[in-house]
RNA sequence: GCCCGGGUGGCGAAACCGGUAGACGCAAGGGACUUAAAAUCCCUUGGGAGGAAACUCCCGUGCAGGUUCGAGUCCUGCCCCGGGCACCA
């Protein structure tokens, strides 16, 4: 019996030979201490011969660690790096940290430690647990968002849209998280409520710093076409972009007001019998009849007082109020009534639409519910109102009776845009960004305000604008930052004036760190420019990006955004920052997502220390694809360890055995092999690469054929996968190279996988019969004539004529009776 | 409601372009070695029926149809699970 100092159990060798025991602690803290030393993670950045950008998503250092799905995020990642350096390229793989915003700041609450202290210890225990786990990462540009010499560039971004026009503030109806005090994004507001603690999230109106990315809403969801992406993350975005095709059409009041509705279906603009406008629209109090005006007053304040979660969620039953004021439909010429209500929403269109109750179930719901007349105006056969589909004919619509909807909507609009009361319109459901957060743990928002000048930008030579270490950093419930109790900070004399000013005192969306870190990466020693132009014209657009879905939208969104608003800048040659994207899946635990609250995060420290960063690593690739995720057990790693055990067994007898000759099918497995983890390895589907490998060692110990010149091949297949493991391996096996990895990936030879026998599989009338073992390459004429020889077959051809023959070649014969 | 995934043994999963369903691994059972246990090695393992046995047959990829010589894979209509969006006009 053998015990490592772990106290796990080890093998001997398999006939009791000694072989040294395989110590997976010793050896990857000795590789480990190599890299480091031989800089063999540190590619060329100023001349690479064949420059590969690995990037994976940086995480934010949570107190809990780098957990489970971090770690089989950034293995997937590794193995992809470290494939592509074997093939070739000059891989740069670099990491850093997401360590501002609401996840950290909300610890240190808990904590009552100011995040600036806590935040580093975080980044420690990541960066341990990053070399612990033996990721190929050029440590000399890891970065961290919180490093002033970071947020400095960060802030500079801000002042680049800002210059651009791009960054406005605005007074808006803003989701407030009434538990974390702050405003959220869209999309940080799940079901209503805030993402992070679930609390029902208010609406509150604020002067917020917004980014026009609906400009470029366009841009981005064309430019989808042209990604290579994982298709479930093009549909993500495509979602959230929200592309309607539609038109504007102008209702008129007598006094001549006009409001302005969009609608997708102008086809159905004679079926529209009143309008109804989002209760904030600002025509409002011009179009609201004295005698309604208390009426109104009240629904608006009603509105206004309703969570977000009653108004955008829940509530089936509408409710809205008439303003005592008519408009003209201009198709029909027709009075109808003006209603506010709010199941319209200011924030999207016009903020008014046309409600045809014939033909949306919404305003058909309304119109039941206040008594407003309901026209048919679309006819489907055999379907009652209100009818939804584009399959019908249009009817009560004067000369564009009996059109096909489609074409009806095109000579509508055609006819209204003549008089110059419609035209068409394509609306997208993306909503400016808002960066603004009234909160602590961000990078200050380099604006002044000055009462002479207004918002002005600080100089870019005053950058960064530092965050100030202060003690009472927790937020209140004013809207306003805690920076905003910080006189001795926020005075500041205008920088375009001189006269008395005062710093914006909100902190940027974490979001808008995260959007350019890419930039950075390779640049992270220049300290007087936030991205090198040689450098970045060497280093990008990344070459793979590899991350989780949970950033489909958001991060990637805006990273997007921000690569084309430099382009157009001159500060970049490029617009798309990622041309390929894989989405890995997700690691859940007993099938929910791993998360504090549940209490089912886990951590991967314990397992790395009994079983090795190696074993652990292919045991996460060989859980499933990785490009799905699952259900993380524990109960396959020994499978793993076991399969380790084996290639190193059988390494150490190579060394020492006799080179003897190798059998033929062992090497037409092994150039298989090599062609099945290449082409698995390359598209990213680990576990049937990790199930060859496999296969391949059990056919090698089934015919006793350990051999040093095939299991160095095996061993570099093994590489990108167990890089600790593969080191040591190929050191033993009289490798002179520094590294393994400055080896060449063993290349596949065709004559091997020609020879060789196939198995056939014989059908009669499509059931299996039996099988055929032959060369390959065999003819039709064979092996019908040996087919019908086998017992299995006669008995059921059964004297019959055979009518028909099918032979796929090397695969199966069917024969038809 | 709309948009993506997905449904295959006790479990995780494989299956190229429609061509032998269940590779690989876990777990389980049996055996060898051992004083014993662990480790290791060998065998069995989708369900059912028959046979002393070598074996043989039938059924089987969520459900119901269809196309095809042949369907886990393609088509039509459903059911269920996961994720995203959602009073978006």
């Amino acid at each position: 019996m053998t015990r490592d100092t772990s106290g796990q159990v080890c093998v001997a060798s398999r006939d009791m030979r000694d072989v040294p025991i395989y110590d997976p602690a010793a050896i990857e803290a000795a590789w480990q201490a190599r890299w480091a030393e031989r800089r063999t993670n540190e590619p060329d950045l100023d001349s690479p011969a064949r420059p590969f950008y690995n990037l994976m998503m940086f995480p934010y250092p949570s107190a809990e660690g780098l957990h489970v799905g971090n770690m089989f995020a950034f293995t997937g990642a590794d193995i992809h790096g470290r494939f592509q350096r074997l093939v070739g390229n000059t891989v740069f793989e670099p990491i850093g940290y997401d360590a501002f915003g609401i996840h950290s700041e909300n610890y240190a609450l808990a904590r009552g430690i100011n995040p600036a202290k806590l935040i580093p210890q975080n980044i420690a225990t990541f960066r341990r647990q990053l070399h612990r786990m033996g990721g190929m990462f050029d440590w000399r540009h890891e970065l961290s968002t919180t490093d002033p010499g970071y947020y400095r560039w960060t802030q500079w971004l801000f002042l680049q849209l800002f210059k651009a026009g791009l960054a406005y503030r605005k007074r808006a109806a803003v989701n407030w998280c009434p538990k974390d005090k702050t405003v959220l994004a869209n999309e940080q507001v799940i079901n209503g409520q805030c993402e992070r603690c679930g609390t029902a999230v208010e609406q509150r109106s604020l002067d917020q710093w917004f980014f026009r990315i609906t400009e470029y809403a366009g841009r981005l969801l064309d430019n989808l076409d042209r990604l290579d992406w994982s298709e479930s993350t093009v549909a993500l975005q495509r979602n959230w972009i929200g592309r309607s095709e539609g038109a504007e059409l102008v209702f008129r009041t007598p006094a001549g007001q006009a409001i302005t509705v969009f609608t997708t279906r102008p086809d159905t603009v004679f079926g529209a019998t009143y309008l109804v406008l989002a209760p904030e629209h600002p025509l409002v109090d011009e179009l609201t009849a004295a005698e309604q005006r208390p009426a109104v007053r009240a629904y608006q304040r009603a509105v206004q007082s309703r969570d977000i979660v009653a108004r955008r969620v829940g509530e089936k039953k509408k409710t809205g109020e008439f303003l005592g004021s008519y408009a003209r439909n201009p198709a029909t010429d027709e009075s109808i009534p003006i209603w506010i209500a709010d199941y319209v929403l200011m924030e999207y269109g016009t903020g008014a639409i046309m409600a045809v109750p014939g033909h949306d179930t919404r305003d058909h719901e309304f119109a039941t519910q206040f008594k407003l007349p309901i026209r048919e105006v679309v006819r489907v056969e055999g379907e009652q109102l209100p009818v939804i589909s584009e399959e019908g004919v249009l009817v009560n619509s004067r000369q564009f009776d009996g059109l096909g909807c489609r074409e009806g909507a095109r000579r509508i609009v055609a006819w209204l845009a003549e008089r110059g009361v419609g035209s068409s319109k394509v609306q997208y459901r993306l909503h400016d960004w808002c960066i603004s957060r009234q909160r602590y743990w961000g990078p200050p928002i380099p604006i002044i305000y000055c009462d002479a000048c207004g918002p002005v930008a600080v100089p870019e030579r005053d950058l960064p604008v530092e965050l100030p270490l202060i003690e009472d950093f927790r937020p209140d419930d004013s809207g306003v930052s805690p920076l905003a109790r910080h006189t001795e900070w926020y005075n500041v004399p205008c920088p375009s004036c001189g006269k008395a000013g005062r710093r914006e005192t909100d902190v940027s969306d974490t979001f808008l760190d995260s959007s350019w870190y890419y930039l950075r990466y390779p640049s992270t020693e220049f300290t007087d420019r936030p991205f090198d132009p040689a450098r970045t014209k060497t280093w990008l657009p990344v070459t793979t990006y590899i991350g989780g879905n949970e950033h489909a939208v958001l991060h990637l969104l805006y990273s997007r955004f921000i690569t084309m608003v430099l382009k157009d800048f001159g500060h970049v040659e490029f617009e798309e920052p990622f041309p390929k994207l894989r989405a890995h899946g997700l690691i859940v635990k007993d099938g929910a997502k791993m998360s504090k609250s549940r209490g089912n995060v886990v951590v991967p420290d314990a397992y790395v220390q009994q079983w090795g960063a190696d074993t652990f690593r292919m045991y996460l690739m060989f859980l499933g694809p990785f490009q799905e995720g699952g259900d993380f057990r524990d109960t396959g790693i020994t499978g793993i360890r076991r399969f380790l055990d084996k290639v190193w067994v059988l390494a150490h007898e190579a060394v020492t055995a006799a080179e003897g000759p190798v059998p033929p099918e062992v090497l037409t497995k092994l150039h298989q092999t090599i062609r099945k983890v290449t082409a698995d390895t390359e598209s990213l589907n680990y576990n049937t690469a990790i199930a060859a490998m496999m296969e391949y060692v059990n056919l090698v110990r089934e015919k006793d054929a350990a051999n040093k010149t095939t299991l160095r091949r095996l061993i570099l297949l093994l590489a990108p996968y167990a890089p600790h493991f593969a080191e040591e391996l190929w050191a033993l096996l009289g490798g002179t190279e520094r590294s393994v990895f400055d080896v060449r990936w063993p290349e596949v030879d065709e004559t091997f996988l020609a020879g060789g026998s196939v198995e056939i599989a014989v059908q009669v009338n499509g059931k299996l019969r039996g099988r055929l073992v032959l060369g390959r390459g065999a003819s039709e004429e064979q092996v019908v004539a040996l087919a019908l020889e086998m017992d299995g077959v006669k008995k059921f051809v059964n004297g019959g004529k055979i009518r028909k023959a099918i032979y796929v070649q090397d695969r199966v014969l069917n024969l038809v009776v």
